[in-house]
DNA sequence: GCCAACGTTGGC
DNA sequence: GCCAACGTTGGC
């Protein structure tokens, strides 16, 4: 089993949408990096642990435990032209944007930044380091172990 | 709003 | 294949 963060503006999918959804479990929809794609298509499974953090707001911060809830499909979003993750390249045929399901395992206490950078043994973590973008990261079973214990 | 850091695009 | 220009991310 392996773990990740995925982060999420709150404007656009917010940990309490989660909790709102059907099923609590929402397609992880608009991602539009290759690289967070194929952690997706290529290395997530099913049961996977799931940091839910919120970026660019007032706290970012880890605010919730999730799963990955299925196996990789195309990303909808692709296809619709009125969205902003429209991607006219991609063909029914051959997607270029695939996702998973997230669901939510609980809604936490919120973990600032501020606070995870406070701990000498998360400082290895992919998005503590400095100009690291990318919306989906790993994240190795001690960091998982060491957060989820201070999120009890 | 600023700006550093990064990814992508496109001309050559 | 290189690399400058541009667009985006995301903390502050």
């Amino acid at each position: 089993m392996a773990y990740w963060l995925m982060k999420s503006e709150p404007d656009e999918f917010s940990i309490d949408d989660l909790v709102a959804a059907p099923k609590q479990s929402t397609p992880w929809f608009g991602v539009r990096n290759y690289m967070a794609r194929n952690y997706m298509r290529d290395s997530m499974k099913v049961g996977d642990g799931v940091l839910f953090y919120h970026s660019s707001c007032e706290v970012p911060g880890i605010y919730g435990l999730a799963k990955v809830s299925s196996t990789p499909y195309p990303d909808d979003s692709q296809f619709q032209k009125k969205s902003p993750y429209f991607d006219p390249k991609a063909k029914r045929e051959e997607p270029r944007w695939m996702l998973v399901d997230v669901k939510l395992d609980r809604k936490t206490r919120v973990m600032p930044l501020s606070e995870m950078r406070e701990h000498p043994e998360l400082a290895d973590m992919i998005t503590l380091k400095k100009g690291n973008r990318l919306s989906i990261t790993p994240v190795t079973p001690a960091e998982w172990k060491f957060i989820a214990n201070l999120l009890k």
